[in-house]
DNA sequence: CTCCGTGCCTGTGAGC
DNA sequence: TGCTCACAGGCACGGA
């Protein structure tokens, strides 16, 4: 499940392995991360263009194309984007192949498909999804000013579903927002409101210290998440609640919890992080 | 505004 | 062993 840590891991890998190349082919094998748009029009307007940049915005891969245009990529659950510097065969899971110039190839590989890409202008960038995303955590304006204020703006809101919200906060997924709560000792169903401010300040801190750790431990391989050359990250070592229902906390022995919140499986120590409203 | 359910998909693993 | 079925959780969408 890719989240920040590990798109931002893949970035960098891209920004150093493809940026400066020509796009000399595009082959679809599956096609519903096209949401519907022309495989062929899709192709048509990549094919010899060159990869300019490759940046992060939130969970969204966004390719900066020469002649101005942008090509978003998201691997919503299982989606990965494998790189070749020589040919190789697609797997089952392969939906599309880049041919790059130099015979390397980027291959998307997709087990439940969910996957999406998208291609508009520069112009069109400020109406585009990842451009209507909340601040990004590792930014420089990420301060904890601004996200008290952000917090006071939704007061009603759960702290597991405001961490959630990508227009509240851009990167954030079900793992990471479970265990920065676990360290702030704070119950995820807790209102936004309920909170004081040794809360939401230990919050902030470990919202920023758990993405930073995630990245530097090349992020979480629970499941699907691999690397640009098929390698696992380390970070799944250290997970402390998540996915770990009946196992003692580590902190003070107590099963941890897990309960549906903001829809989602979600775990916690119910000692070190005691609900009240 | 906020919450909740549904749809999109397929692999995994528990239970019978 | 082999079958069924709930579950995993990203985001969009519609309705309460």
């Amino acid at each position: 499940l890719p989240e920040l840590p590990e798109v931002e891991c893949i970035v960098r890998d891209l920004k150093r392995n493809v940026t400066g190349r020509t796009i000399t082919g595009l082959k679809f094998l599956f096609y519903q991360m096209l949401q519907g748009a022309k495989a062929e029009e899709f192709s048509r307007q990549t094919r010899g263009k060159v990869i300019e940049d490759v940046e992060r915005k939130g969970k969204y891969i966004l390719f900066s194309l020469s002649s101005n245009q942008i090509m978003e990529i998201h691997l919503r659950m299982t989606g990965r984007l494998f790189f070749c510097s020589a040919p190789v065969n697609p797997d089952k899971y392969t939906g599309a192949i880049f041919y790059l110039d130099r015979n390397a190839e980027l291959h998307f590989q997709d087990i439940r498909k969910f996957g999406t890409f998208k291609l508009y202008g520069t112009r069109d960038l400020s109406n585009s999804k990842p451009f209507l995303l909340g601040p990004d955590p590792l930014c420089e304006a990420f301060v904890l000013e601004f996200f008290l204020e952000i917090l006071h703006n939704s007061p009603k809101k759960t702290i597991k579903a405001f961490l959630l919200d990508q227009r509240k906060i851009a990167g954030l997924g079900n793992i990471y927002t479970d265990e920065a709560l676990f360290r702030a000792g704070v119950h995820p169903g807790r209102r936004v409101n309920s909170l004081n401010l040794q809360e939401k300040k230990r919050i902030f801190y470990t919202v920023c210290s758990i993405l930073q750790e995630g990245i530097f431990f090349k992020g979480t391989s629970f499941s699907d998440y691999r690397d640009l050359w098929g390698g696992r990250g380390e970070f799944q070592e250290r997970l402390r609640v998540y996915r770990r229902g009946k196992e003692p906390c580590p902190n003070c022995g107590t099963a941890i919890e897990r309960k549906i919140l903001a829809g989602r499986g979600t775990y916690f120590c119910p000692c070190c992080q005691p609900f009240f409203s």
